[in-house]
DNA sequence: AATGAATGAGGATTCATTCAT
DNA sequence: TATGAATGAATCCTCATTCAT
């Protein structure tokens, strides 16, 4: 595994770097943050514990870069799908893309479930601000690209939307992965208001969203309109 | 400190149950979770770390009872002001009620934020069942008392809006804490779009939608008129 | 259970002292010493926890008191059996009742285990003497009447007998109770030898202590008969 | 305080190992098991306290080897005693041998006396089974070379003589180090019957035993003779 | 005599991170 | 660049015993 394997050239760092990424990615996706330990993912990668910090600061660091590497696939799916030539404008499309590329994502929801509270301690000043200032780029970015499809929503508007479906997968994620005993609670017959499904919560929130946002647009047309 | 030396009746016993709750949370409001130790509460109530235990069987059920009671609390508010004999209806009132009586209870926020990853763990099963009961109970008559309020509401939609707002909490209040270096992350100019402020912004989304489910009401309305 | 309870008369409280003991020897039947609590104990014989401590000063002294009850049945019964009119003399009969006598209180077997290590600390001066002092008369009347039965026993022997027979007891009782992983050792087919049953063993050994006593007796017998 | 601060070598680490022992120890040697803690070590061997987790997995672990390392020590005397060229045969030079070599080593007396109630719990399976094969083949190495010196010892009985043994330095062990109060007890006069001495004890039982043995072995000679 | 609320000491263990090699 | 030995902080909970009632 290891004594040649010196990488010299930053190519090589950077094939490094994504080899314990994707042995973190798959580790994560069957164990909690908690129980995640470096020393394993080291095992894993066939590296050793200190060789991780050569690569990420800390064991924050490692999870916001893979965070970070999600993000940016789920935002190119979005991106991709938000420019297609023909201007689907369909609002239910929208929607089923949305909540689909997520659930089909189920470790980058348990990430973004943690990234307040777990993820953005202990990470430095530069990473940080790097981080946040990539994330606006792409809110904006695919913002924008929403308030194309969708042409009740002004300006701006796209961005928030983005930033509410984090909120409420933040929500509903925690809603829907209870704890042991809690699951033996919710298997109760009276509990079934309690079992969350993320994917139908998120569709039929985000939808009512939309149809409010719809609705405040044409008020806000109306308005506009009997002024004239 | 507290009442008695020793809690002999029920009252006194209550009493003093309810002092140590008194202490958790004005410890609670200046100090995270993880760093308030049993030792520490115990200290400031002025009783032995084992007398905590005869009240509360952890840690976490000690914090759930803490729940529980603002919860309690923040229910009668609702349930008081939704009761009121004159028929508001005004969907601005209401809005403004769970958003005001929410912000003005920061440590419940924080309550809120970690109940699904923190307390919910290590309680009894029995603990937890009852726990959720009662919650099951108060959502539902305050989720009716909703329907009453806002016509357009279906049977059901009370208490499924009163979930979504809490998905929405604990978004929000994830994204409302930054750590250290993300305040200062976030002071820079351009990243006022993540500055989020959780009374604004539960306001605001409740606010879209509650129009959404209006305008999804009228829909279900004329469909059912053209039918005829 | 309680309020009439009131054990006023020396017999009521001899009955109740025994009431506690019945229960704890239950309780003890299938629970270790460590596992078994003071509470615990109170509760299944219906008292508070403060009672236990009227009739004992300590955990260590209601077990102490345990064992000198079971100590006595057990002694009631060798000396019944040792004092028979006819003097059966046989070698292999008493090996049989002592074994026997033994192995049928499996739970005198556990307190003696743990006599010196645990139950002998934590008990003051009065009750450790008079303890050890009835322990001498019954250990020398039976040694006694063991003498009667065995010929070839010196005086004294008698008693030393049944100290080797203690510490016998002590060391395979030790040797028969493995924890939880032992025993999974102990199932490999090898480890035969680890298998200790307590009966067996000490009728074994015990039988082989005779039979050396009594042929060092034969020699002291030859040695004199020389000399004359 | 130790060899070099940073083992790297395995022979290093073997050194590392050795100190944390002989620290154990030494230790032990002054305490009993449960007042010496693992904080207590780390800070005598110079070491901090996780280090010790890097060499053995638990506090039951670490003196488990200690148990382990004194138990070779023990049998390598013995065999090296026992392989002497010239046959001794002599039972007193031989019992000698083992009661005195056992009580030049206090401090493993007193590890026999908890093996199996304390060392041998919170080990994991594979770390007992090795330690069991290990024995085993040391007692079965050992009963053989007592079975070459003592002719009327028939195949096996010099394994199942030390496992005897065994019995009787914990059930003597247990009977010779009394708790602070019954060293006050026995020092009446008339509780001479209770003080132990392991050497003498072991010694008398042992040649006892012995005697025993060598008794049976010509009872079933004389049986085999009268057979032809 | 009985109660049961209150006490408080006490220690093993994990694991992210560092830094000597 | 890679290693992996060393670090050390940090805390919950039990339960025998006491003593106010």
């Amino acid at each position: 595994m290891s004594i040649t394997n010196r990488a010299m050239t930053d190519q090589q760092k950077q094939a490094r770097r994504a080899d314990i990424l994707r042995v973190a990615m798959q580790r994560f996706a069957s164990t909690s943050y908690e129980a995640l330990s470096m020393a394993n993912i080291a095992v894993e990668a066939g590296v050793a514990k200190g060789t991780l910090y050569l690569y990420f600061q800390s064991k924050e660091e490692l999870f916001l870069a893979l965070y970070e590497q999600e993000l940016d696939a789920w935002f190119d799916e979005l991106d991709v799908a938000l420019s297609g030539e023909q201007r689907t404008g369909s609002i239910d499309g929208l929607l089923q893309l949305i909540s689909e590329s997520l659930a089909r994502r189920p470790a980058f929801l348990r990430l973004i479930a943690i990234l307040h509270t777990v993820l953005e301690r202990n990470v430095d000043l530069a990473t940080a601000l790097r981080f946040k200032q990539r994330l606006r780029e792409r809110v904006l970015h695919t913002g924008g690209l929403l308030e194309q499809q969708l042409p009740f929503l002004q300006a701006g508007q796209g961005a928030e939307l983005l930033l509410k479906t984090d909120a409420l997968v933040i929500g509903f994620q925690h809603l829907a992965e209870p704890s042991e005993v809690l699951r033996q609670v919710l298997a109760q017959p009276e509990m079934t208001m309690f079992r969350i499904n993320l994917e139908t919560e998120l569709l039929s929130t985000l939808r009512t969203l939309l149809m409010g946002l719809a609705y405040e647009a044409r008020a806000r047309q109306e308005r506009q309109n009997a002024r004239r």
